[in-house]
RNA sequence: GUCCCCAUCGUCUAGUGGCCUAGGACAUCACCCUUUCACGGUGAAUACAGGGGUUCAAAUCCCCUUGGGGACGCCA
């Protein structure tokens, strides 16, 4: 078996223990754009063999929040009924047991591999002795020159079950990694002990499954986080243990945190469902997360799904880690909030105004028009409910900084003013001259101007002294609710 | 501890030996716009970790030091 070079075939393999780290998303979308470059096959593959921490509901989470960020598979799981799709399947680990066991057994018969009972004390005496005498920390294994005939009556004879590991002592002296991003990485071979390839329980473990499959499922380009750059070496011993060609491989930078260490769910939102929930847009997400370690040719800092795709290429990245920094990720989310045209924006604020549970006009112009007015202050989308809140008349309330222009000894004056005019009108909805004209009535009878004016206006407008143009507030609101609110206001005194 | 990776403004980065007096973006600050806030506009400040080489020439190549990170599992 060979893997077809030609033919461009890249995966993303989350195990489904957990939420999808935007760190995940980022080798994702990597692997998605390389993909859509070169024309190629994306793929997604599920690393299930953890049993105690795998479950359904991670699944699930994960490749929704895939499908949320865009990044559709060519093969994999179907995101709704989680069958497999495509000519390559099995794809979830769990389900080719058989296949794993079968390239042990050929191992395992070929002398590459062998059954170990070493206890985990006995493994923990080792490691503490190996780190005390400044050797890295490996198993060497008694069992390792056991026969196989030896090795099986043993277990039929105890009654008992091994490992079974892979025989590093016999291989050649050292391995060079061609890394796409970091070019050749060389690693001594005996960097590694020899190292599990099968659980007591019959159950692969993460280096062997990654192999097999690679291999079966012609995956040509593995691009996956630094992390993973030590297994690569093991990796690299069973692909010549089994006769098969590596893939291609590239080892991309981390994410870090401000202390510049892995980003952990410690510090702050790391998974894409609570960058979702906080209002970001998926495509700023991606837009954001390929420029962490990648740059555009032109230098260009807002790209579409689509520029990121023609302009994708691997010899732009970066092998160094990179802070993730949420305010420019807010910065770019703010971008992309404006430019959507506001029917658009509308669909997707919607959501969070219900959660907050505020009642708004229905008709699609009042939304447009009240949109043009907030969007130029939103960040996020969940920003709109601060925003939105004081338009609703149920939670119209006077806040803490309106005292001081409700304390000015012209205000009272100003507002009685502008009560006055409210009940003489008869009409709904202000136009934004009819309330330039009203105000300069208002600044007339008053005798006041300036922000002594205009903020004690606007106190009785949205019950703050500061936010959007009142001209532009104002008519969002209908006259019965103005009426309430400047009541309301002057019950204050 | 051992091995591996990495190193340009606070942050993301451009830069592949002369175009670098080091460019862009976020953040910061100032000014302009604005009867507030935001948006927008203009501008400022801020970086090649240190030391040795190689070269006519080094942010760019090599070595060392330092610093940071990752990996050393019957996790992935």
């Amino acid at each position: 078996m060979s893997v077809q070079n030609n033919k461009i075939r890249v995966r993303f393999a989350p195990s489904p223990t957990g939420y999808l780290h935007v760190g995940g998303a980022r080798t994702a979308l990597f692997n998605y754009l390389f993909a859509h470059h070169q024309g190629g096959q994306f793929i997604i593959r599920i690393e299930d063999t953890d049993q105690a921490r795998s479950t359904e509901e991670s699944l699930k989470i994960i490749l929704h929040d895939l499908k949320w960020l865009g990044l559709e598979w060519n093969e994999g799981p179907d995101s709704e009924n989680l069958q497999d799709r495509g000519q390559h399947g099995p794809y979830y680990q769990s389900r080719r047991l058989a296949i794993y066991s079968q390239y042990a057994q050929k191992l395992l018969q070929e002398g590459k591999a062998y059954y170990c009972f070493l206890s985990d004390e006995e493994i923990e005496a080792q490691r503490a002795k190996a780190i005390q005498d400044g050797r890295p920390p490996q198993v060497q294994s008694p069992y390792e020159t056991w026969s196989l005939e030896q090795a099986q009556s043993y277990m039929k004879e105890k009654d008992i079950k091994g490992v079974v590991r892979f025989k590093t002592r016999s291989l050649k002296k050292d391995y060079v990694v061609p890394d796409l991003i970091r070019g050749e990485v060389r690693f001594p071979s005996d960097m590694v002990g020899d190292f599990v390839l099968l659980r007591s329980d019959g159950m692969p473990v993460y280096n062997f499954c990654c192999v097999i499959d690679d291999a079966l499922m012609e995956i040509s380009h593995v691009l996956r986080a630094e992390e993973h750059l030590p297994n690569t070496l093991r990796q690299l011993m069973i692909y010549e243990a089994c006769g098969w060609n590596p893939p291609a491989f590239g080892h991309m930078s981390l994410i870090l945190n401000e202390e510049r260490q892995k980003l952990s769910k410690r510090q702050g939102a790391v998974s894409c469902a609570e960058f979702r929930e906080m209002g970001y847009l998926p495509e700023a997400l991606n837009n954001f997360l390929a420029l962490l370690g990648w740059s555009s040719p032109q230098g260009q800092e807002i790209l579409s799904m689509e520029e990121l795709i023609q302009q994708f290429t691997l010899d732009r990245l970066n092998p160094a880690g990179a802070v993730f920094d949420v305010k420019k990720l807010k910065w770019m989310n703010s971008v992309y909030l404006r430019a959507l045209p506001e029917q658009e924006l509308w669909q997707r604020v919607e959501p969070f105004l219900a959660k907050a549970n505020l009642e708004l006009p229905t008709e699609m112009e009042w939304r447009i028009r009240a949109l043009k007015v907030f969007k130029t202050s939103m960040e996020v989308l969940k920003d709109a409910e601060e925003l939105f809140r004081p338009i609703c008349d149920k939670h119209f309330f006077i806040s803490e900084e309106a005292q001081e222009a409700l304390a000015w000894e012209s205000s009272p004056v100003v507002l009685k003013s502008w009560l006055k005019n409210l009940e003489a009108r008869a009409q709904d909805y202000m136009t934004e001259e009819e309330f330039v004209a009203l105000q300069e009535l208002v600044k007339n009878e008053s005798g006041v101007k300036g922000k002594h004016l205009f903020m004690p206006l606007r106190v009785a407008v949205i019950g703050k002294p500061q936010g959007a143009e009142l001209k532009i507030l104002v008519p969002l609101l209908n006259l019965k609710s103005l009426i309430h609110r400047a009541q309301q206001v002057l019950n204050r005194y």
